[in-house]
DNA sequence: GCCGTTTTCGGCCCGACTGTTTTCAGTCG
């Protein structure tokens, strides 16, 4: 059974818990938390990493100890110091950790002074009313308790990023229309374009916090209101999703922002740099003592620091700090930058749109080319091309090409990728097109090496230009493929094709991290809507969230190509 | 447990709100 990053994160992550229940120093914590984010944000499996550079504590984060512990868990899946603290303490009182109110002091006095260690011990003793005789637990705290339980409050949901947005878009209109509000921002994750959103952070400069915050609970969709103090309130709304209200002055409006966008690790990270300096930095501005140096604007607590802006979506402590600070952030790529789209649909299989609808939609965002992509005839379900159909769809799209100025269309096709890394369409009918994109759409369940051969294998058809959704993982819904990555964005670079980050809101695959790695070996990334509809076009903002958050630039994108580059990219001439 | 523009030892981000307290610990972001 091979380890991954995300075992060896959870590791550190338990041991962190328990270590912090029993009370241990809260550095040490910290450093297995630490740890674990550490392992989890790699691009590459630790494996592969630790056969290749033994010295891991060359990674941040990890020392000589950490370092040990990985290398214990990669051979035998855990560790001792694991074992020992689960033997001490009862290894399910962590999830207790997951609800609402309960921190590891609590925690602790639950264990140590009522035996309880289950989220049903809890809720009976709740009910019981045994919790309010333990010090620190009243009757409101009992109630908090017994609600999450029954709301199964415990079970941590996040919403897609695209589905946040429609949320947010509406509640940040209601609180603008507050009297004398001056900005309104949503923060957090959700402004450094994280795929999901746990909660909504929202930051408002305003002169009289109190109108904003009763407005802020008046919210028709506000469910309950958790807390609400003079500048800042927590509520539920009715779809669940917590939202959180802060209110600052506007000279405060930077040292905010950079606040509660985070994320945490990089908050901490330039916070002990102000710290190296003598300088404190909270989110009411920077500090020298009494005085106030900055914090109007994000870029002047970053220049506090002398550190040019980082963008938000940058900001996971993740080696953008050093880069800031050796002037190697890069440019990022933007919106505007995509002159085409390389992978819709229409109604010739599954789509909503008629090939001119499409057509239309794509010109009206400004986009130079269009690539009509549509699937193959093994995908039954959706009407998949054959041969013959598909080279009705081509003298359509010629003729179309014809008429419509200021768009060109191109002649594409998704096509499946079969078992045995053969694809659904013979060489003949491939070779009219202008590109080919190549796609998994069965057979999820293969074992590594297989997936990963079959995958490679496709991308040796020499028609073959760009692998879509590369590892075919749903967001909250399907599990990536278990496929060697690593090897598919060098046999990319090897062959000279390329990989798709998929812009549709439950894909965004590529992920960040892949997407560094592509960066990193030079393979170009297309970022494509997988449009169904003339709205889909829409979803190539998610796309270039995700891309910057793997900090690609425009030169790293091959949709950002003129016609002609791009033609020539894809070995096909004007 | 990690790390070095304060250091190989002694630090480690910072503040608001709640509930249970009579001045503050715990939790959260």
């Amino acid at each position: 059974m091979p380890v991954h990053n995300d075992d060896v994160a959870g590791v550190f992550e338990k041991i962190a818990d328990l270590l912090e229940i029993r009370g241990e120093n809260p550095f040490r914590v910290r450093a297995y938390r630490n740890g674990a984010r550490e392992v989890r944000g790699l691009p590459t499996e630790l494996a592969g990493l630790a056969e290749k550079d033994p010295d891991l504590t060359r990674l941040p984060g990890i020392g000589e100890a950490l370092a040990g512990k990985i290398r214990e868990i990669l051979e035998t899946g855990t560790c001792q110091t694991l074992r020992r603290l689960e033997k001490q303490l009862p290894p399910d009182l962590t999830e207790l950790l997951r609800l609402p109110g309960l921190g590891p002091k609590r925690v602790h006095a639950l264990h140590y002074d009522l035996d309880i260690h289950t989220p049903e011990q809890l809720y009976r003793a709740a009910k019981d009313g045994r919790l309010r005789a333990l010090p620190g637990f009243g009757p409101k705290t009992e109630a908090a308790i017994v609600s999450a339980l029954e709301a199964h409050l415990s079970t941590e949901h996040r919403l897609e990023l695209a589905t946040a947005a429609r949320y947010a878009e509406p509640l940040v209109a209601w609180i603008e229309g507050t009297d004398g509000v001056d900005r309104v921002v949503v923060a957090g994750s959700y402004r450094r374009g994280r795929e999901t959103v746990g909660d909504l952070d929202i930051l408002v400069t305003a002169a009289d916090a109190d109108a904003v915050v009763n407005r802020f609970v008046a919210y028709d969709e506000v469910e309950r209101v958790q807390s609400r103090g003079s500048t800042r309130s927590t509520v539920f709304l009715r779809s669940g999703l917590q939202a959180d209200l802060r209110v600052v002055q506007g000279r405060s409006f930077g040292a905010a922002l950079h606040y509660f966008t985070g994320s945490k690790a990089h908050n901490i990270a330039i916070r002990a740099l102000a710290r190296a300096r003598g300088l404190k930095i909270n989110e009411y501005g920077v500090f020298e003592g009494d005085e106030r140096l900055a914090g109007e604007t994000e870029e002047s607590v970053f220049a506090a620091v002398d550190l040019p802006f980082i963008a938000p979506e940058l900001r996971e402590n993740r080696g953008e700090i050093e880069a800031a600070r050796n002037g190697l952030l890069p440019d990022l790529v933007e919106l505007s930058d995509l002159r085409g789209d390389l992978h819709c649909h229409t109604v010739a299989t599954d789509g909503h749109g008629t090939l001119e609808e499409m057509a239309l939609a794509a010109l009206e965002r400004g986009l130079e080319y269009l690539a009509i992509t549509e699937h193959s005839k093994r995908l039954t379900m959706v009407h998949g091309l054959d041969s013959r159909g598909l080279l009705q769809q081509l003298e359509r799209i010629d003729k179309l090409n014809e008429t419509q100025k200021g768009l060109r269309i191109l002649k594409g096709i998704e096509v499946d990728i079969l078992e045995d890394g053969g694809l659904d369409l013979p060489d003949a009918v491939l070779g009219r097109l202008d590109l080919v994109v190549g796609a998994v759409h069965s057979k999820f369940h293969l074992t590594r090496a297989r997936q990963t051969r079959r995958i490679l294998k496709a991308m040796d058809h020499p028609h073959f230009s760009i692998l879509a959704h590369p590892t075919g993982r749903l967001i909250e819904g399907r599990e990536p493929y278990d496929v060697d990555m690593a090897r598919v964005i060098r046999h990319a670079r090897d062959r000279g094709c390329f990989l798709e980050l998929n812009a549709h809101p439950e894909r965004l695959d590529l992920t960040d991290t892949h997407c560094q790695m592509a960066r990193e070996e030079g393979v170009l990334v297309s970022i494509n809507s997988d449009a169904h509809s003339r709205l889909d076009f829409a979803d190539l903002l998610y796309g270039v969230s995700q891309a910057r958050r793997g900090w690609l630039e425009a030169k790293d994108v091959l949709n950002t190509r003129p016609l002609p580059e791009l033609l020539q990219l894809l070995g096909k001439t004007m």
